[in-house]
DNA sequence: AGCACGCCGACT
DNA sequence: GTCGGCGTGCTC
């Protein structure tokens, strides 16, 4: 009798091993590979899984496997994407089945479709060579129209990124100094070779029509597809199919595109490498930044991150030499800087008082000092632009009339309150960070004025004040809500471009991306409310904003009006945040926040993960961390380097019903942080079902390299 | 994660 | 007498 072929699969369940199936090589056609597509039987469902080992035994009993029942028309994952795939299950701690299955498009998880799939795409290719190729394409800039900086770069980039060499490349560059022009110039040598592959990482969907069109333009003859979550199932179905045959050699998308399988991949680009969104942040919390740079060590290739504000991580690297560090200073088109400006909110002269002509009913929501601006700029028919961030924010306790905050004192982070009920029967102030809880003070410990407050309270009827204050203005709202009603972002942008809007209120997303042609003042209103707050992370954050923001003022200045004006309104206008950023010096703030973080030993010099727990009530959730910090202290994992902090509250606490704390750990090296989770995975899959432990039913979840705290 | 199996309370 | 609660265990 001959050895029977067993296969192990993977499927998408939170289960760390795989499975045993028999493989029939006369019924299903071929002999077994890994990393091939297969459908099993799983108890009495019917799942997709991956090949991830052939052999001829099994652990399990041979007469109680099952068997292979069908095999995808497609070739199999390449080994390389398998190796990606493989890490991020082992460094963010993910069942790799979970980790794999997810990154497959809905069309290729359907079995019974594969054979319609292949059609599918067939016909669509033809209805595509059918189509008079007449997109409209932009913003083509060959090699001979750059500027003297742009060829310098291109030649530095060309120079450093030889053929099968591992190398990370920071291209840092301020808005509108032409980074996309270097890149696409750089890529267009790499296309050379008709096989060969490149992916190209944007942040956010909004980005792409806009690269797309670029990007086509570029490579007017070259394949390209676009991944994200705003192309349809079908087209996603396609264009995987694509990228995973080799067919694509062009992959534009955001993050998720990331894990994609690219058998012939020569070069990565990610493009506004600080920007948050690349972090996942539901199910497996991935870096795409990080796993695209551990993609291209891998396979020996070039990764260049762009950025006008590089993460810190990035820009101490290439400080350090570790990675090529390219600059690109010059403005394309020679475009000034724009006037930052920041209004002392808590100085009178620049407020309402109750006698002024066109004083708001909503008073204190705007200072008059902007509302001035605004209306010079009106005047100068120029639109204004208005940023709020209604997202929710921690509530941090500051003084009316002096500048104390609620800061702890045993830690570098600020104490955040809790109504009464949450932590106790009175209302708290509560260290994200460490754990401490105190009582909320009566007064100010610094001046003893009883007006204390949270912080950045009340920009949400900004917009009611803004028409009361200019009723003939035409004031148009862009946020995720808007842009969702209408027909989308992309038309809310147009009517801007059109001139029909005088003022622009929106969230964050108005600012990226985005070339407008008219805007004379941009305005910051609630900055204050992500100066200070428990998570480390969020004055960088407010920086590359704020830099961002500053370069869509800056782009309006090629006429005689001169750059365009940046105003901030904040009861802090000394912070080291707004300083830096009125000397537009990016290189200054990152050396300040350096030199902060290593003082406090927070990432990227110390290296962080987080155990996450829900449950009903954030008693529970608590107690249920820190019995798992009472195991890992008498099992004695907890080594010298190795810090476990109390557990505490989430920022967000409260989701649906559900409350959140973490538990976070820090320790002094990579291998250090991993031993830790994976022992507190093994530890918590004890007493779970899945994600869920048993008895008390708390759902909990490790992520490592948290980005936000 | 699902889903079946199994052992105790209020209903036709 | 049964319908159904969710605790526990299994999925090749």
């Amino acid at each position: 009798m001959p050895s029977p072929i067993v296969v192990q699969v993977v499927v998408d369940k939170p289960l760390a091993q795989g499975f045993d199936y028999l493989w029939d090589s006369n019924q299903l056609g071929n002999d077994p590979e890994v990393g091939q597509l297969v459908e099993v039987p799983f108890g009495r469902a019917s799942l997709v899984g991956i090949v991830i080992k052939v052999s001829d035994h099994s652990d399990y009993e041979l007469d109680k496997l099952k068997s292979i029942t069908r095999v995808a028309p497609l070739p199999p994952f390449d080994a390389a994407s398998l190796r990606l795939v493989n890490f991020a299950s082992q460094y963010y701690i993910h069942a790799l089945g979970e980790t794999i299955i997810p990154t497959i498009p809905q069309m290729w998880k359907k079995p019974d479709n594969w054979e319609k799939a292949l059609e599918k795409i067939s016909a669509a290719e033809e209805k595509k060579r059918k189509k008079i190729q007449q997109e409209p394409s932009e913003g083509l800039i060959d090699e001979a129209h750059l500027n003297q900086g742009q060829a310098l770069a291109l030649e530095k980039l060309r120079q450093c990124s030889v053929e099968k060499e591992f190398k990370t490349i920071l291209l840092q560059g301020q808005t509108g100094s032409g980074k996309t022009a270097v890149f696409l110039n750089w890529l267009k040598g790499i296309l050379e070779d008709s096989s060969s592959q490149v992916l190209l990482l944007v942040p956010e969907i909004n980005l792409t029509p806009q690269l797309e069109r670029r990007v086509r333009a570029y490579f007017p003859d070259k394949k390209m597809v676009v991944l994200h979550s705003g192309v349809s199932e079908k087209n996603r179905g396609i264009a995987w199919y694509e990228a995973m045959t080799g067919k694509a050699q062009i992959i534009l998308g955001t993050r998720l595109a990331a894990l994609t399988p690219l058998p012939n991949l020569r070069a990565i680009v990610v493009d506004e490498e600080h920007d948050p969104s690349y972090k996942q942040q539901d199910g497996i919390r991935y870096s795409a930044r990080d796993l695209a740079i551990w993609r291209a060590h891998d396979l020996k290739i070039p990764v260049l991150l762009a950025s006008a504000t590089p993460s810190l991580e990035s820009w101490i690297a290439a400080k350090a030499g570790r990675y090529e560090y390219i600059r690109l200073d010059q403005r394309a088109q020679g475009a000034a800087l724009p006037q930052v400006r920041l209004i002392n909110t808590r100085d009178p002269q620049s407020q309402f008082s109750p006698g002024d002509i066109g004083r708001p009913i909503s008073a204190s929501l705007i200072t008059k000092t902007l509302a001035n601006a605004i209306s010079k700029n009106l005047e100068n028919k120029k639109q204004s632009l208005i940023l709020i961030n209604r997202r929710g924010y921690a509530p941090i306790l500051s003084c009316n009339a002096c500048t104390w905050l609620s800061k702890c004192q045993q830690c570098s982070s600020y104490m955040v309150m809790h109504k009464a009920g949450a932590l106790g029967r009175r209302p708290v102030l509560s260290c994200h960070h460490c754990g401490l809880v105190k009582p909320i003070p009566e007064h100010c410990p610094d001046c003893g004025n009883a007006d204390l407050k949270t912080l950045g309270k009340g920009t949400q009827k900004i917009e009611d004040a803004i028409e009361e204050m200019w009723p003939s203005a035409r004031v148009l709202r862009v946020d995720t809500d808007a842009s969702r009603k209408s027909k989308g972002a992309e038309e809310l942008f147009q009517e801007i471009h059109a001139g029909n809007v005088d003022i622009v209120v929106g969230t964050q997303m108005i600012a990226k991306g985005h070339d407008y042609q008219n805007i004379g003042l941009v305005a910051v209103l609630d900055a204050d409310s992500r100066l200070f707050s428990p998570d480390f992370r969020a004055a960088e954050r407010l920086f590359a904003q704020l830099v961002q923001v500053a370069g869509r003022a800056g782009r309006s200045s090629k006429d005689d009006q001169g750059a365009g004006e940046i105003y901030i309104e904040t009861q802090y206008p000394e912070a080291a945040v707004f300083q830096y950023l009125l000397r537009h010096d990016v290189d200054g703030f990152l050396g300040y926040l350096a030199h902060e973080r290593d003082e406090a030993k927070l990432p990227p010099f110390s290296y962080q993960g987080l155990v996450h727990a829900e449950a009903k009530s954030l008693d529970k959730a608590i107690q249920f961390l820190a019995a798992l910090k009472g195991r890992l202290k008498s099992r004695g994992l907890m080594t010298p380097g190795l810090k476990v902090y109390d557990p505490v509250p989430r920022a967000v606490m409260r989701v649906a019903g559900t409350e959140r704390a973490q538990l976070v750990l820090e320790a002094d090296d990579r291998r250090q942080l991993q031993d830790v989770l994976e022992a507190v995975d093994q530890d918590l899959r004890n007493g779970s079902q899945g994600r869920i432990s048993k008895g008390d039913r708390i759902r909990w979840l490790i992520e490592r390299d948290p980005t936000s705290i």
